[in-house]
DNA sequence: AAATATTTTTAGATTGGTCTAAAAATTTAC
DNA sequence: GTAAATTTTTAGACCAATCTAAAAATATTT
């Protein structure tokens, strides 16, 4: 059964918010997002949670399931798709766009999409440098780099290591650095050549140049 | 404030079965044509009667206000020119994009349908050939001809008349057929040179030669 | 013009999404 | 580790749109 545009509003709101967040998702937090009550939320996520869509337990934090997260990347597929025509061949300003994309994205028309994808030429990236998700909800992937190759101010999310021994995994699950946990470059210390790292939305550490450059992240 | 889709819905469907049809209109042919039922209608009626998009009172025939008709040949107009570019620039087969236009129309952007129009060119007809209005609502004027000169099985709503002497009028308001009645030939009797012509949605009737060659219809 | 059939409206219930206010669970502070 | 603050959930109500079933008005038949 389809959903309903309120049903996908939330599910794209929690992809939003774990995306750009690495924190565990709370129900206030959609609630500001969506400027809703948090009362309301719980009352979806019931019924997300009843279609499989997340996997809640009431006081727990919220992840989407496998099929919410198809759900979510398809709707900002289209959401930038439709950024992209309303930019490029309707001659929009870029800051104009947003809430036209908003209503677009909910338009139930399987064929159209990948039709538009077609005629835009298959952009990779949205008039906001956002990335475009292919249909099978994959990102195009950026270059990855060395962590140690970041420039203050700089941002990577970890996307794979370079030796993954047991003591460095060790170390890591320290740090509380996992795949995915978005790393912001605060500052480099030359005299011992070590870095000032935000660690997710925690405080941030100093890391060796031997862990800097033993993690590939992907620059966002 | 802002319409609801499915109030949008019903003043549509009231315009296309005026549109469609000359006969006064009932709450049974918009339960009909929107698939639902009377009682439903009714309560909707009420609620645009409220906001003065409808002329209604009870069990009377239901008209369109000024502020209906604007609202609702918007609609027909982004749902043909949202259809044009379906079919022009996306290259979807013309049977197949009713359906998506019908979510289309919907979409609340002033700015957006004047750039889509411009876009496309500013067509003045769809794929379907259906009359695409302006922004303020006016359709294209097609030629205007003689009932006359129609041909069997053709169609055409009056517009004006050539001579309107009292005597003429009479006549026409004996046929009942007022401006805007369509008209279909039904048949060419060529011994007297008389139309056997369908007038609304009634029974058809035999109208002279003098009569056929006095009424300017647009071709349907 | 009375009886019948049809159409339309009312009454009352249901569903989806929202809210306020109060209760329950969790987190933070001391 | 208890108390206080915060977050989350529940309970109960409301609005928009819909439905079924029954009542009221209109139209048709004879």
């Amino acid at each position: 059964m389809p959903l309903t545009q309120t049903e996908e509003n939330y599910l794209k709101a929690i992809f939003t918010i774990a995306d750009r967040d690495d924190l565990p998702i709370r129900t206030n937090d959609i609630a500001k997002l969506l400027s809703t009550k948090a009362s309301s939320v719980t009352d979806m996520l019931k019924k997300l949670a009843e279609k499989k869509l997340i996997h809640y337990e009431r006081y727990k934090p919220i992840t989407l399931s496998e099929s919410g997260t198809e759900v979510a990347t398809h709707l900002i597929r289209k959401h930038r798709l439709w950024e992209t025509f309303l930019v490029e061949n309707l001659g929009f300003n870029w800051s104009e766009v947003h809430h036209i994309a908003e209503q677009l994205e909910h338009i139930k028309a399987p064929e159209l999409v990948q039709r538009l994808a077609d005629y835009l030429d298959n952009p990779l990236y949205d008039p906001h440098g956002d990335p475009i998700p292919d249909a099978s909800g994959h990102f195009p992937q950026r270059e990855q780099v060395l962590l140690g190759t970041l420039k203050p101010g700089e941002c990577g999310r970890l996307c794979s290591v370079v030796e993954d021994d047991a003591s460095f995994l060790e170390v890591l699950n320290m740090l509380e650095i996992k795949i995915g946990t978005l790393l912001e470059i605060e500052g480099i210390i030359s005299f011992d050549d070590t870095m000032q790292v935000k660690i997710g939305h925690k405080q941030s550490k100093i890391l060796s140049n031997k862990i800097c450059n033993n993690l590939f992240v992907i620059q966002a």
